[in-house]
RNA sequence: GGCGGCAUCGCCAAGUGGUAAGGCAAAGGUCUGCAAAACCUUCACCGUCGGUUCAAAUCCGACUGCCGCCUCCA
């Protein structure tokens, strides 16, 4: 397996820090708001990560926080009067509800900040013990002077970092304007814990730092994130980790670049703006949306637009179909030529077609090769039961890593749609034609879509 | 202002030195009671201008456009 590690800007093999397993931190969300389909590519591509090395036979244990504290979801939380974790409890029950629609699948820990606050101190404590953080005015900051590999990540030199235009530098009160803050302390009206350190907050990076290395150890294998986010949260994050415990803090970082529509940047002020939600509400498949958000490789820009959504509904359709006929077709016994040599080769292609630092692109080209290898030997009616299955197996393999077919198959017929579907064929055996379509509306009405095909009649639903 | 990324067919998107994957759309055909699906055929000299090389979409330079980072946005 090969990846882009963004630490030194290469391509490199990967290796498991232990065989046979990953230790993998997703950067999860900040729960002010409804999540939109920018952060849902990150999410996804890293469902598809996650996804890779458990077909490459890896066990995961994924760990993405959840961010309830902050100065957006503490001045949302008072502008309606509710408790912050009132509040955060909203959108994090709507963030669980769209990453199941769009089929990621559930990290090993969810750890919300809030409930870290004593793990976060004990680094801190650590730290000023260190002489590497200090307390001044309202807060603790981390003094940068003392971490002199700060900037590795983002390739960004130390000296050259100058108070942005971004930053009213008067507005903190650190020696240091590239300082960082650990802990801010309570201001007037706003939430604060109880601490060893006086009553306060943490700063926004400390907590990754402590919950990654609380469920993964001081070392582990993964860290994913926006590209947005390697400065200066990834940065901060490897300065407080490496200087509280002395070791390596991520071995590989792995960063997933942005989504823009139509072009241009998505901004709620362009109109451009989309939560998955909002997307659903249009008619859209979470599938399909899912499909269109991971057709991109990850070190890519994303170009979203409504014409590329309804054509990735088409090419979906394409695989849905394909698996639709191999399950709902009944197959007498055939023997099929080279079906063992076609299998393997296709598993061999999409295999490496992953571990070429998950090219997404070619493992999809790798599918959809596949689809029309196997379209045409249905069409020559070489398939017979065996071989189908064994096909619908591989197919389901590919498809374990990305997600698109429709979840748990299509389900059965009723008796009373499987005596239809006998009834129609009856009649058309007898050339009754009107009555035979006028069955297949009935069934049409309930959802059940009828298509004959060379190897027999097949349903599937509307 | 500093740093970085991207620019491939109408659309989405691989390919990083040896002469352009795949999907959607489009055109023609086959199959078919109809419909759908499927199959076959057709469909690109790779933003512009220079340079290096026997050979460049692939390397170098300039230009144009878009995107991002430069302290809390995936």
């Amino acid at each position: 397996m090969k990846i882009f590690n963004t630490l030194n800007g290469r391509m490199e093999e990967f290796v498991s820090l232990k065989e046979g397993e990953v230790g993998l931190y997703t950067c999860g969300p900040t729960v002010y708001d409804y999540a939109h389909i920018g952060n849902f590519r990150a999410y996804v591509f890293e469902d598809f990560v996650r996804r890779t090395f458990e077909y490459l036979g890896y066990r995961v244990v994924q760990v993405m926080n959840l961010t309830d504290v902050d100065d957006k979801t503490i001045r949302r939380s008072q502008q309606e009067g509710v408790t912050l974790r009132e509040y955060t409890d909203r959108y994090i029950q709507a963030f669980f509800e769209d990453i199941a629609l769009l089929g990621i699948e559930p990290a090993e820990h969810y750890p919300r900040a809030t409930d870290h606050i004593p793990e976060m101190v004990a680094i801190i404590e650590d730290l000023l013990a260190k002489g590497i953080a200090y307390r001044k005015g309202d807060g603790i900051y981390f003094d940068l002077a003392k971490f002199p590999k700060y900037g590795a990540l983002a390739k960004l030199d130390k000296a050259q970092l100058k108070s942005g235009a971004r930053v009213d530098v008067d507005e903190y009160d650190k020696e240091n304007v590239q300082d960082f803050a650990l802990w801010k302390e309570a201001k007037e009206g706003e939430p604060f814990w109880e601490t060893s350190l006086g009553k306060g907050r943490p700063g926004w990076h400390i907590e990754c730092s402590a919950m990654s290395m609380k469920y993964l150890g001081p070392t582990f294998d993964l860290h994913m994130g926006g590209v947005d986010n390697i400065f200066p949260h990834h940065e901060n994050e490897i300065a407080q980790s490496e200087a509280h415990t002395g070791k390596p803090f991520v071995r590989y970082w792995l960063h997933v670049h942005h989504l823009i529509v139509d072009g241009t940047k998505m901004s709620k002020s362009l109109g451009n703006f989309h939560t998955l939600r909002g997307l659903i509400e249009k008619g859209f498949r979470p599938e399909v949306i899912r499909f269109l958000l991971l057709s991109t490789h990850y070190r890519k820009t994303l170009n979203f637009s409504f014409d590329a959504l309804a054509q990735m509904e088409k090419s979906w359709q394409r695989i849905v179909n394909f698996q639709t006929e191999l399950e709902g077709t009944l197959f007498g016994e055939k023997e099929t030529p080279g079906l063992e040599d076609w299998l393997q080769e296709s598993r061999s292609k999409f295999r490496a077609a992953l571990e070429d630092d998950l090219n997404i692109s070619q493992a999809l080209n790798t599918l959809f090769e596949f689809i029309k290898e196997g379209n045409l030997r249905l069409s020559r009616g070489e398939i017979g039961a065996s071989a189908a299955n064994l096909i619908s197996e591989t197919l389901k393999g590919f498809d374990s890593v990305f997600n698109l077919l429709p979840r748990g198959g299509q389900g059965e017929l009723t008796e009373e749609q499987k005596g239809l579907v006998e009834e129609r064929n009856r009649f058309r055996r007898e050339k009754n034609f009107p009555e035979a379509d006028r069955v297949r509306k009935l069934l049409l009405d309930q959802g059940i879509l009828i298509e004959d095909t060379r190897n027999g009649v097949r349903w599937k639903r509307a």
